[in-house]
DNA sequence: TCATACTGAAGGAGGTATGA
DNA sequence: TCATACCTCCTTCAGTATGA
């Protein structure tokens, strides 16, 4: 196994779009994925941009200095499609290296410290072309470069599936909530006041240490917060298990951010950013109710026609989600309701939690490509 | 005194424009 | 083509005002 300078395993190229056949116009965001651009493009000619071909690569090496990594990602769509004329675009020309092993490569944290490195005389904190080209990589075998790519795609691809599984028990228990409390008339009706308890009183002391989970934790399509971190509490909003957070401020309760908290232990307390509303249910009502109401399009519509606020700042006040108007709730029904999705919220807890376990795996598999195989033969022992 | 609401400012992110 | 300068939208933070 051996060094070899990443400038020597590939080529640059520049295919300009002079036909105009690609027409898909992609970004590549930080976590190295390509990404719909978000550039306005009215008026600009696209005959001018890069195309990108399979199993090829493109990188931004624009902002290495700011961000402290490089934005780059490979091809793994059928079609071409095309990227800003800023970007560089170039494939392997080696038949003794693997694509896919050199992405992998490219994810290692160790990678992007380097290319932050290099970085280090510009001004402006870009990544110069020869140095990017002078980055030395590890390159084993190519029976072992297999090895490594489908040991890494097998967690992928059971992250992947774990969350689409999640995807659909949230649609089931959705499914669940409009089946019993959407879709019938109801003469009788009442308002959320009745059911639910917004920003509940819950004591932490300025200086205490407990979880905290920002904006960013919150989802727009799946109940689970990431990586709440221990902080030293200084003010925001408090919750606790079973509570659910409802992002109140533009553009996150536009965009349906919203989470379900389920990873505190039995009476503790976490907190969040100020932005958060903590909603609680009342006597019979089933905290997991409460989320799928915040899912609701016709709740969300209410809470985002009611946001008032200057300077593009708008917020729902809490007090306004209470006259949400509601028909009244049969409590057998509740029950019924709860025990059903209560495996739902269960299950997707679980996966949650196993995904979290991978997606540590797949850091652990990054960071020991540059490990001996001596050495990775003690650390699997 | 503490909690909540509001707002200005800063930062993050994904770019484009332009001159050498 | 490359490097530098700058744009723009979105998101979050944190300070201050207000209310309980």
């Amino acid at each position: 196994m051996s060094y070899r300078r990443l400038g020597d395993m590939v080529k640059f190229i520049s295919n300009k779009n002079t036909d105009g056949n690609a027409t898909v116009l992609f970004g590549i965001n930080i976590d190295k994925f390509f990404m719909p651009s978000v550039a306005n493009i009215i008026g600009v000619d696209l005959k001018k941009y890069k195309v990108v071909g399979k199993y090829q690569f493109a990188c931004n090496r624009m902002h290495v200095g700011r961000d402290e990594r490089l934005p780059i990602s490979m091809s793994t769509f059928d079609y071409d499609f095309i990227v800003s004329p800023a970007y560089d675009v170039f494939e392997v020309i080696t038949s003794d290296v693997l694509p896919e092993y050199l992405m992998l490569w490219f994810r290692r944290k160790e990678f992007d410290r380097q290319c932050w490195f290099y970085t280090d005389a510009d001004v402006r904190g870009g990544l110069h072309l020869e140095a990017l080209k002078s980055i030395e990589i590890k390159v084993p075998s190519i029976e072992e470069q297999r090895q490594i790519v489908a040991q890494y795609q097998s967690i992928a691809n059971k992250i992947k599936v774990n969350e689409q599984i999640c995807e659909k028990l949230e649609a089931t228990a959705q499914a669940l909530y409009k089946h019993w409390f959407v879709d019938f008339e109801s003469v009788n009706v009442t308002t959320l006041q009745d059911y639910i308890i917004t920003n509940p009183t819950l004591s932490l002391k300025k200086g205490d240490i407990a979880n905290y989970t920002e904006m960013s934790d919150l989802s727009a399509n799946k109940l689970s917060i990431t990586k709440p971190i221990k902080r030293e509490y200084n003010g925001g909003s408090r919750f606790q298990n079973d509570d659910t957070l409802l992002a109140r401020i533009t553009p996150c309760l536009e965009n349906g951010k919203t989470g379900f908290v389920n990873f505190l232990s039995n009476d503790e307390i976490g907190f969040g950013s100020t932005e958060f509303i903590v909603i609680r249910p009342k006597s019979f009502v089933s905290p997991f109710w409460i989320y799928c109401l915040c899912k609701d399009a016709d709740f969300r519509a209410f809470a985002i026609s009611s946001m008032i606020g200057s300077s593009g700042r708008q917020r729902v006040h809490e007090s306004y989600l209470l006259k949400y108007k509601y028909s009244i709730i049969n409590e057998d029904m509740m029950n019924k309701f709860h025990k059903s999705s209560t495996v739902i919220f269960e299950e997707v807890k679980l996966l949650n939690n196993q995904n979290q376990k991978l997606t540590q795996l797949q850091s652990l598999l990054l960071s020991r490509l540059a490990v001996g195989e001596e050495e990775k033969r003690k650390i699997t022992v």
